[in-house]
DNA sequence: CATCAGCTTTGACCCGCGTCGAACCGGTGC
DNA sequence: GCACCGGTTCGACGCGGGTCAAAGCTGATG
């Protein structure tokens, strides 16, 4: 249990950012470094809501599925996300690593105490909550009304953006830009309503249209981000 | 100015509730009912959020919409629920009614400075937004993975189990169960993701599969709650 | 009453994307 | 080297649901 809090890389970034020196040492005592390896699951949907968490590094997937076994990801999670249901007694959605992924995990007990006497931390999670809910609001419609070659422009330009820690579309420079997908093909498939064929089909669409490369089978290359934009249906 | 919150009819149940005897006359000194007429747009995305609201009466819609026109509503709002985007300065998604519709009106910075001296009623929210959260993922399933007519009939079901808590009508599993749709063909087309004539012939293939009735066009009568629930892809 | 607008229903057509099948590619272990 | 295996790509085909068009229904208004 050492080496938790003082090396901390999302320290200013996740909700422990709120706290004053007292408290963060009180949830420093309860806290527990958790490593998930790549394809785990680490909360199933339907268990008992027994902890949260906060997450360091890697990436989470949030998914459901139905009873005949389609499934989606109604949501992926990056470092410094806050991680479980709070105020109910189930996990409503499964949680698992699309990467190898490091957590600090707390009985959701004790934290929920910890809510109500840090009143900054627990406006922090409103606010942050507000945002997860406008952002799965969003991608209502874009599931809903967009064609697979909008999505998976899209989903390109969100992944660049999260790469990047650019917080708007409109911020991405004109020049060629290459980062690494966490997700297979199977994967974007899931975060996107489509199936591992079309995606595969709409990247090399993208790719003899020259506005995307595939130097590897997980990274990208943006090479006219103002194309891609338009091929999300943006602007 | 007069008849707020002593005759008011969602006192116990919308986020009020949280609220002491103190605090409630401070709230009522600042809220304003209002009316929306059916159709009337109330908040518009994009603009400033200038204030929150909670709903007396009536439906209201969530919608966004793509560049080029297809719309989708991401959320439904009933009596009791909390409308309006804390902690923004900008109204994320269109807010329209669908019924004629009453609502309590506070200004978003006096409801936010309320909300941090009232930890009571600020775990209520948070609660909420959670479970509303959680109804959001449980549609982007719904809305990408389902069919047409899974589609349908689950939204009768909810809308069923909506009608059943708002007026008293019968219990869902036993009998034929006939209720109102607050919402038109094309309203329940943007709910789903669908289009008008999909949803009128997903709703004439249940008819005349003997699982429902539509007494009136905007009237709906379960005939068959079982085959309904089979239709819907549930159990 | 007649008119009219908005909503709904129904039919005919078609296209995007899912389905099925097969080949390809890169890493891992033998 | 070889086989193996998960992930990826590509082609052929079919269907669900979108699009277009037209007619029926209902309620408001004069």
């Amino acid at each position: 249990m050492s080496a938790v809090c003082a090396d901390c890389a999302v320290r200013d970034a996740s909700l422990c950012s709120s706290l004053g020196d007292d408290a963060l040492r009180q949830l420093h005592r309860i806290g527990r470094r958790q490593r998930v390896a790549r394809g785990e699951t680490m909360l199933w949907a339907g268990s008992d809501s027994l902890v949260c968490a906060t997450l360091l590094s890697g990436v989470l997937k949030l998914s459901a599925a139905t009873s005949d076994g389609r499934e989606q990801i109604v949501g992926l999670h990056f470092p410094s996300d806050f991680i479980g249901r709070l105020y109910a007694d189930t996990i409503p959605f499964t949680v698992s690593a699309l990467t190898d992924a490091e957590l600090c995990v707390v009985p959701r007990d004790r934290f929920e105490a910890m809510l109500t006497t840090n009143g900054e931390m627990e406006r922090l999670l409103l606010k942050r909550t507000f945002a997860t809910l406008d952002a799965t609001r969003a991608r209502l419609l874009i599931l809903s009304r967009n064609t697979a070659a909008e999505k998976v422009a899209g989903f390109v330009l969100s992944m660049a953006e999260r790469a990047r820690g650019i917080s708007d579309f409109q911020a991405l420079p004109g020049g060629p830009v290459t980062f690494e997908l966490p997700l297979t093909r199977g994967q974007i498939a899931d975060v996107l309503g489509l199936t591992i064929e079309t995606v595969s089909r709409q990247l090399t669409k993208l790719r003899h249209a020259g506005v995307l490369a595939l130097p590897g089978v997980r990274s990208v290359t943006i090479r006219d981000a103002a194309a891609l934009r338009h091929c999300a249906g943006l602007d």
